[in-house]
DNA sequence: ACTAAACTTGACTATTTTAGTCAGGTATAT
DNA sequence: ATATACCTGACTAAAATAGTCAAGTTTAGT
């Protein structure tokens, strides 16, 4: 089980903004250099952002993106649907409550999987990324 | 975030055994019908199962393999751990305190997934094969 | 008006991982 | 004997991942 790129990418980069400045625009080649990521990989990241309403852009000279609210108010798993990050253990499909693969019963680990879903997107949820910032206080970058 | 398929099957297969005979040995061969696994990747995924005694061989007609313990002495970490499945949602060395990707503080996510995972393995090591039982008397398959 | 800084979009690709298959064994209950 | 069952390692097609590349459009500042 891992998480992909552009999540870790994605809740990174938004930290940053928060951390970094939450009045003035930051650019995305500012959070480039500071979290090491690539600028253009970047750009595809916070073009689903800015879809789903989780930061804005001001463009032009001295431009760069801004969150739409308070840090606090940004779930983790906002970020994620955000960027196409599926927690998805189940094989077969959540909607047949019973009959997986074409059986008429539930596959014996049905429930375990789905136990595990609800476990991880219940953490997602509870998590903001004023929880990360109140984290880092002393450590951050 | 998925559970891959040698992990999938390995607890499917192996609740499979506790769920049809818990004294004689189940053949791969029945296992691979009544799951649908491919008998062949039975055949690795048990080859580490067994490395790790969590199932012992009986070769020979009417052979197969039986539990080393009772279902609920098996936790699914357990499982997990023989086949090589790693939670790791950290892309940074979890052994270094301080200093990710070479710098000198914790980049900024660095709690947050290690929150994660201690959250993922922790459900892990509390659900055992005999819980799986439990949950599926009436929809077993 | 110009221009450089910044965002935008879509197509493309190398690498890695996944999910297996294939071939050719060895061991043993009956 | 021999069929049934386990055992091992090499191999591979397909998908996912983690990006790059190219060619824009927009706009703040001068």
């Amino acid at each position: 089980m891992k998480i992909n790129s552009k999540s870790r990418y994605a809740v990174m980069a938004l930290a940053d903004i928060a951390n970094f400045n939450r009045q003035n625009p930051v650019s995305l080649r500012d959070i480039s250099l500071r979290q090491n990521i690539s600028l253009v990989y970047l750009e595809q990241i916070f073009s689903k952002l800015k879809k789903n309403n989780i930061v804005k852009s001001i463009r032009g000279a001295n431009g760069g993106y801004v969150l739409t609210k308070d840090p606090e108010q940004i779930k983790l798993s906002n970020i994620f649907s955000a960027v196409d990050e599926k927690v998805k253990t189940l094989q077969c499909k959540r909607e047949s409550k019973k009959g997986c693969n074409g059986k008429l019963t539930k596959c014996i680990t049905h429930n375990l999987w789905d136990d595990l879903e609800m476990h991880i997107n219940d953490f997602f949820d509870k998590k903001n990324l004023g929880d990360l910032l109140k984290n880092n206080l002393e450590t951050r970058i």
